[in-house]
DNA sequence: TAATCAGCTTTTTTT
DNA sequence: AAGCTGATTA
């Protein structure tokens, strides 16, 4: 082991090897972009471990994605073997999410707690507004949950918000504080939770916080200038006597504000953490000169940095190509073209990262990418436990895990339909009420009494024989069975079986995928004390499984948004949408703060480039179906135009949205129907096709027949002819 | 109760 | 352009 640290040391530069082996005590890292603070952050644990004799089991490393956290572990498991058995590394969310699972007790939990993601916690929170009469238009949902979330980050309970003037606080404090009710009794932990709670943990139990304090001597946090308030108290609680503390982190590339993230920690760090050594780190080893000049140009634009000047021993390089698109799907025809070029030239799909400020953006890409036969893979939209059918699946789960939870009752009571709809659901939130207790008991409750009878009351002792049977499969069968068992025996499967189209044929494949996910989830990991191979499982898909699938990202180009991109790298890069308006994006304008955040997006955007850069912007634009007129980006000026080659636009302009009518393939060539097409029915008489979805067989076309209305029809069953 | 439809809002970024 | 909500209809 020792001689590898010392070859690993060999490869350090000055700066690197003087963050790696500084004295304990507290160290800042302000690592640039590319100037390998990943490796700085691993080799420093390695040096503690293999120089200082430090116990691994004393070591707390704090990342912030899943991704980095696994990267984390790789490498140190590589360097130092079983050696690194015994430490903490993880993220935030995720060793809070431990705490709280070894301490349910102690934090005033469920044992059987479960972890809910945004989406959940919008729903329960749409829920209260429905209880409490809030009006939905004059307090939106969405903006108590970034309201709620705050406050937690800030570390503020409800309690703590008594008297407050402005009429809107007054709303939001009601609903936070029912929230926190609520959340309380269904057993349910929202992300912001995990860390106020574990914060609370250790606040208010000497004794654990004593046993943390001396177990983890040795701290490190990756990414130091995207932790909020929370996260800063958590980690000097846990810190305050720890024999060194490392931060690494980097200004310039803090782009959490909105969601509380406070660059302000880093000198809150300095100052409070007492004689803090500062090592820059400066020099880049990932990007060309110019593509450097260009970041440092830009990035100078903004006021209150620490101040670091990315340098670099390479090449030039090229210059940077801006080009102007007539619209967005020349700009996406543009774009390509290169891609194109650059595979011609002998370059790999993979190298590419084409970034955009939103993922609205990438819809235009991908058609233009699809139409070029170009493989594509895009990170970001809807991850796949976040999909409907899959999150149908997960609440049967954690109704089995913890029948308190009344939102998964609500969700899947009537998925698919069994008959009980809003006024039976009524009815058992009455009941509910009444005898304080969850609509699960509610229900059984309800079938005893003969309440809800007939067909509803057969449909609802159904879904409670189903939740029964599954709760007794749970104790005996495995994992996979279980969650097997669920979509199977709920009819989920089925009832998308029965519907036809593209659609219907992705949830089946996906629900098929969530018993491999829980296969591989038993095979892979270990089972945990205190937890239930179930409840881990639901713990992972809420917390752990956030990270994309990054599976075949091999061979294919890589679409996602500037934020997602933070941390990687390609040798091709693309920031397509260099507009104003949209990046900066027209929500930032107005404060000065959140133009310069958006300053640093753009800054991480550029970084990201090894060899080759491109932005792009279009003239035109659709927004929101209309044509609207762009400027280019301000952050375009920004970058000194030597450093910049503007390409023109061919002469040949396609004007925008041409209807190529869509034909339909099916059975032989030349046969099928365009969008528009008059066709007749034998038995609804003459109509008009407006919509299909479907291949082959699936075909399925929508047609509004001139007496019967509209219908949906399987192509290959009506005989429908063209008029 | 379930399915369909018209009309309305939406698009910032996510652990 | 697309997805969602609430109202209407079967």
């Amino acid at each position: 082991m020792e001689t590898s640290l010392s070859q690993h040391l060999d490869i350090l530069n000055p700066a690197q090897q003087a963050a790696v082996t500084a004295p304990l005590g507290n160290l800042l890292v302000l690592a640039g972009a590319g100037s390998g603070k990943t490796r700085v952050l691993v080799h420093r644990i390695a040096w503690l471990i293999s120089e200082m004799s430090v116990s691994a089991y004393g070591v707390l490393a704090v990342t912030f994605t899943n991704k980095a956290a696994g990267e984390m572990r790789g490498r140190l498991r590589h360097m130092l073997g079983s050696e690194a058995e015994g430490m903490w590394v993880g993220t935030f969310h995720g060793l809070a999410h431990k705490m709280l699972r070894l301490h349910w007790q102690e934090a005033h939990l469920l044992q059987n707690f479960q972890v809910i993601d945004g989406d959940d916690q919008l729903q329960l929170i749409r829920r209260l507004f429905k209880t409490l009469n809030v009006n939905e238009d004059r307090f939106e949902p969405k903006k108590i949950q970034g309201y709620i979330n705050r406050k937690k980050d800030e570390g503020v309970r409800s309690a703590a918000l008594s008297h407050v003037e402005s009429a809107y606080d007054q709303v939001a404090i009601e609903v936070y504080r029912h929230y926190e009710k609520l959340c309380e009794g269904s057993g349910l932990v929202d992300f912001a939770e995990l860390l106020l709670r574990s914060y609370e943990l250790l606040k208010n139990n000497v004794e654990l916080l004593t046993y943390y304090q001396a177990r983890f001597l040795h701290v490190l946090v990756d990414e130091f200038q995207d932790t909020n308030t929370i996260q800063y108290l958590w980690l000097s609680l846990l810190a305050v006597h720890a024999k060194s503390v490392t931060v690494v982190g980097d200004d310039d590339q803090s782009i959490y504000g909105w969601r509380g993230a406070k660059i302000e920690n880093i000198r809150r760090f300095e100052r409070e953490f007492s004689e803090t050594q500062v090592v820059r780190l400066e020099q880049n080893y990932r990007s060309t000169g110019t593509i450097l000049s260009a970041a440092n140009a830009l990035i100078s634009h903004n006021g209150s940095r620490l101040g670091k000047t990315l340098w670099t021993a390479g090449e030039k390089g090229d210059p940077i190509i801006v080009y102007a698109g007539f619209n967005e799907e020349d700009e996406a025809l543009f774009v390509v073209r290169e891609i194109r070029a650059w595979l011609m030239e002998g370059g790999r799909a993979s190298e590419i990262g084409v970034l955009y400020r939103s993922n609205a953006q990438s819809r235009v890409l991908e058609e233009a990418l699809v139409r070029a036969g170009i493989p594509y893979s895009v990170y970001g939209g809807l991850r796949f436990f976040e999909r409907a059918e899959i999150k149908d699946a997960l609440a049967y789960l954690r109704l089995v895990v913890n029948s308190k939870d009344n939102t998964s009752f609500e969700r899947v009571v009537n998925v698919p339909p069994r008959g009980i709809g809003d006024r039976t659901i009524e009815k058992l939130q009455e009941i509910a009420a009444e005898e304080q207790c969850s609509l699960w008991e509610a229900a059984k409750k309800a079938l005893e009494r003969g309440i809800i009878a007939n067909r509803i009351g057969a449909g609802l002792a159904a879904f409670v024989a189903l939740i029964e049977n599954l709760m007794a499969e749970m104790v005996e069968g495995s994992l996979s069975k279980l969650v097997q068992a669920s979509i199977y025996e709920s009819g989920l499967l089925a009832f998308f079986k029965d519907q036809k189209g593209e659609k219907a044929q992705n949830r089946i494949e996906n629900l098929e995928e969530l018993i491999n996910a829980a296969t591989d989830f038993e095979n892979e990991y270990p089972v945990e004390n205190n937890l239930s191979p179930l409840a881990a499982f639901l713990a992972y898909t809420s917390l752990e499984a956030g990270d994309r699938e990054n599976g075949q990202a091999e061979s294919h180009v890589q679409l996602m948004t500037l934020h997602s991109a933070k941390g990687l790298e390609f040798p091709l890069v693309f920031i397509c949408g260099m507009e104003d308006g949209l990046f900066p994006h027209h929500f930032s304008r107005e404060n000065p703060q959140s133009l310069e955040e958006e300053r640093r997006l753009c800054y991480v955007g550029v970084t990201r480039a090894r060899t080759k850069l491109y932005l792009t912007h279009a003239e035109k634009r659709r927004v929101f179906g209309r044509d609207e007129e762009r400027r280019i980006s301000r952050f375009i000026r920004e970058i000194p135009e030597n450093l910049i080659k503007e390409i023109n636009r061919r002469v040949s302009i396609r004007y925008p949205h041409v209807q190529t009518p869509s034909v339909i393939p099916i059975g032989e060539e030349g046969e099928g129907f365009c969008l528009g097409q008059r066709v007749t029915h034998p038995k609804f008489g003459e109509g008009t096709v407006i919509d299909h979805e479907g291949m082959g067989e699936r075909t399925r076309v929508h047609v509004k027949f001139d007496v019967f209305g509209s219908k949906w029809l399987a192509l290959a069953y009506a005989k429908l002819e063209a008029v």
